[in-house]
DNA sequence: GCCGTTTTCGGCCCGACTGTTTTCAGTCG
């Protein structure tokens, strides 16, 4: 069993420990150890073979240990299947009905015995929720149409689409206010992969209503869910959800620290306040003994406030960065500026928009180094992948160039290089000779991603062990929103790749983000430099740089644990060339 | 159910908004 199956039954068990009324704290403890181990970097089947003692993670307990022990050893968890016994499993698809809780979805099934949304929407339909106690009319109607947007909900989404609507949504702000401070918080201000909403913290010092009011005017608010005099909640016409926050200038600190998160991140703060005598809250930091505000203006003096110094914002996961602030042990945040190159990007001799030249300019102007050339092989035909004759073609070209630069008398340099397919079978799209005469090779599956998990991690082993990839690109094919990763140990993987002195890619196109930060981390702690790219198709493809350093931020990485922010002859020589 | 520079027992984060209510429970983030 794997990390999010097992997370995913924790949650399962949450949900279903509400709706049988349990005990707060006991809930609270499955739900925790659910984010706890979909946040592992190592797989617990991995940890519990080795011997490691569960217990020690941080949030699993005697109980929740064995519970992890026995789904590793059966594939099947007792404690579920006793829930399931009297809670159907429908119940569970109930709690995904906005403004369907566990109370209601309780009251629901032991008044009216229903256990699905089908007999919700027909009692909901035959007036039968109504009469109940605490319900309503409006409760009613609102559950009907809870359960047809169900199906219109857009799911996950790449950073991409909520970034561009906090631009805009800011900007039509500003037009309308004059001048506030407006900024977008939440998962989109950690760089999470895939956030679910929009949060945007609006800061003015005029009355607090009027930000409200303008905003669900914004042209693109399909629906206002709720509207207060500090917070107002829409949905826009492409179903993401945007939730605004409206606060005074003196609280702009505490205000973007709550509104941040993570969750995890907010209650382990306030739990640390209190523990000194403290409360946090959106409007500052405040002593429990006389309400004196300690903190708030800024985000520094809330962290001030509680002892410890700032912490970027993508490393507030509850992932020990708390205890790695007060140890004085945070990462260095890497800058923009540390990045000396780009190793994965095409032309249009396969399926680019621009030619070499161009794609070398774009990066000279960023102040890079070196790139390298990487366009398709044969095998993704969709792309106009390279044959071997058009991949001698290009290494011609790309020479051309490199003479052009150092003619205008540039050290930049163009590496050859190319986007080698892993076929179906593990082998590669090109001959040793041709490969050998590339200064970069990146090693990418494009087809067969349906392959079974041991399938998929032989085949990938198989390429690797060659030892003639440099760069393993992209290496779990997710495309966020529209397809899942393919099923690998990416573990293995790893492994394999370390002794064949492969390095990992951070694919840095925000539908992509591959691989993510909990894998990341794990390359950082088996010692595997990881190259942060864009896998350009334009000159403009480039600044997607900045999706690949924050998302590097997020799983701890450091200038030292990327490859690209070394200059060029170190680069070839971890290469091996 | 977890956890421990106050504890192996007794704690466990905080507030806005809605709907159904006359003071609050439920949901959400």
């Amino acid at each position: 069993m794997e990390n999010n199956e097992i997370a995913s039954i924790f949650r399962d068990i949450t949900n279903l420990m509400q709706i049988k009324g349990e005990n707060a704290f006991r809930v609270r403890a499955y739900e925790n150890a659910s984010d706890v181990v979909d946040s592992l970097e190592h797989s617990l089947k991995d940890l519990h073979a080795e011997g490691v003692d569960l217990k020690s993670i941080p949030g699993i307990g005697k109980n929740i240990s064995d519970k992890i022990e026995e789904m590793l050893l059966t594939g099947r968890c007792s404690k579920l299947e006793e829930l399931f016994k009297t809670y159907p499993a429908g119940l569970l698809q109930i709690l995904k009905l906005t403004g369907v809780g566990p109370k209601k979805a309780a009251l629901f099934f032991k008044e009216l015995g229903v256990s699905d949304i089908d007999a919700l929407e027909a009692a909901a339909l035959a007036g039968r929720i109504e009469p109940l106690p605490g319900m309503g009319k409006k409760t009613e109607e609102h559950i009907l149409k809870a359960i047809t947007d169900l199906h219109s909900v857009s799911g996950k989404r790449s950073l991409a689409n909520p970034l561009s609507h906090a631009k805009e949504i800011c900007a039509f702000l500003k037009a309308a206010l004059g001048v506030i401070k407006c900024v977008p918080a939440g998962s989109v201000r950690r760089w999470k992969d895939s956030p679910r909403d929009l949060d945007i913290l609006v800061v003015t010092d005029s009355a607090n209503t009027v930000a409200g009011k303008v905003f669900v005017k914004y042209p693109h608010v399909r629906e206002v869910l709720s509207k207060g005099d500090t917070k107002v909640s829409v949905i826009l016409d492409d179903g993401l959800q945007v939730d605004l926050r409206i606060l005074g200038k003196e609280d702009f600190g505490s205000a973007l620290h709550h509104f941040t998160g993570s969750k995890a991140h907010n209650v382990a703060m306030r739990e640390r306040a209190v523990k000194m005598g403290l409360k946090i809250n959106e409007y500052g930091v405040f002593k429990v003994s006389d309400d004196t505000r300690v903190g708030g203006a800024s985000e520094e003096s809330v962290f001030k406030a509680v002892g410890l110094p700032w912490i970027a914002p993508e490393l507030r996961e509850n992932r020990g960065e708390i205890e790695a602030a007060e140890a004085g042990k945070l990462p260095v945040e890497l800058q923009a500026d540390d990045i000396r190159g780009d190793l994965h990007m095409h032309t249009t001799a396969s399926d680019g928009s621009a030619d070499i030249l161009t794609m070398a300019e774009a990066a000279i102007e960023r102040g890079y180094e070196y790139i390298a050339i990487t366009d398709h092989s044969h095998a993704t035909g969709i792309a106009n992948g390279l044959d071997e004759a058009r991949l001698m073609e290009n290494i011609k070209a790309i020479d051309n160039v490199n003479n052009i630069l150092a003619k205008r008398g540039l050290s930049f340099r163009v590496l050859k290089g190319a986007e080698c397919d892993i076929l179906g079978d593990g082998t590669l799209d090109y001959t040793v000779e041709a490969l050998r005469r590339l200064d970069c090779v990146v090693g990418a599956i494009h087809s067969g991603f349906n392959q079974p998990r041991d399938v998929m991690t032989a085949r990938i082993v198989k390429a690797l062990s060659t030892g003639l990839i440099n760069i393993l690109a992209h290496p779990t094919g997710r495309l966020i929103g529209r397809r899942p990763p393919y099923e690998v140990d990416i573990e293995e993987v790893m492994k394999v790749a370390k002794r064949n002195r492969t390095f990992m890619e951070l694919n840095s196109y925000p539908d992509r983000l591959d691989l993510k930060d909990t894998h990341l981390k794990l390359a950082k702690e088996m010692g595997i430099l990881v190259a942060v790219s864009t896998d350009s198709h334009s000159p403009q493809g480039l600044s997607n740089i900045h999706y690949g350093i924050h998302t590097a931020r997020r799983a701890w990485l450091e200038k030292k644990d990327i490859l690209n922010t070394r200059p060029l002859e170190e680069v070839m020589e971890l290469f091996g060339k």
